[in-house]
DNA sequence: CAGCAATGTTTACAACCGTAGTCGTAGTGA
DNA sequence: TCACTACGACTACGGTTGTAAACATTGCTG
């Protein structure tokens, strides 16, 4: 069994996000290595990281283990369980839980380029066979 | 011609999400109206429906159009612009711009039903003939 | 005419968010 | 050992959001 949820109840924020991404890239990292990944990306100094990392140990959407006087990082919810709560909420408020609206209104406003139309038809081919 | 969009750029909140598909589903309304239509679904009061009426209309996202001594408010930007730019937040923001990405972790985590991808099918067939 | 009712405007206030400085403590190099 | 440094914890502070009460104005009704 390999589906670490918990949907986590806490939402994340736009700038915990960046910092989320950063250890979903590579787990296991100190506060110092995230900065590096992204303060000068974001404008943020070290303390900004060291606060959204605190917030989202708070949260329980990473982990702090101690490794000597500092800590690794780790995310403890999958990256996909977050995108996949993310995109549901999204369909939910926007398209009334309808996801094929969604799809339609992407469509429709010319957001999907030709490739993405076949790539998805070529999805829909795999999953009704 | 007649797309009316003006991105707005100040973002509307869930709660004035509310009022404004109240706005959406039937403009020019006055605030009694609008909470006669979420104040018991959102446990508002007429007090929050009138603060968050005033706060689009300084973020220039409705209109209020005098009418005796009280007001009409309209949307001023298209449901389908402002669904259309979330959307894309969320494709960026998630899945790097790529939409397809998005229907394809719809698709593979099962948040799209059987009806959903006949609804999708349906779509793709008539966008590429 | 005098209150009452309806309506928008102002003000409030706690929680949350972005961003960051300061403090305390514990290793470290000289 | 002793100043220094690296690090997490605590504190801060202005802005936004959710939620609403207080206030002011103006038309209406008795």
């Amino acid at each position: 069994m390999n589906t670490p949820e918990e949907p986590i109840g806490e939402r994340i924020t736009e700038a915990e996000l960046a910092v989320m991404d950063v250890l979903w890239e590579r787990p296991r990292q100190t506060a110092a290595e995230v900065c590096e990944a992204v303060c000068t990306r974001r404008g943020w100094s070290l303390a900004t990281v060291k606060t959204l990392l605190a917030r989202l140990v708070q949260k329980g959407a990473i982990s702090a283990a101690p490794d000597g006087r500092r800590f690794l990082y780790t995310p403890l919810i999958a990256r996909a369980a977050y995108v996949g709560g993310e995109s549901r909420r999204l369909v939910d408020r926007l398209f009334g839980g309808r996801a094929a609206s969604l799809v339609a209104h992407l469509a429709e406003s010319e957001a999907l380029s030709e490739d993405d139309l076949a790539e998805i038809e070529a999805l829909l081919k795999e999953l009704r066979p």
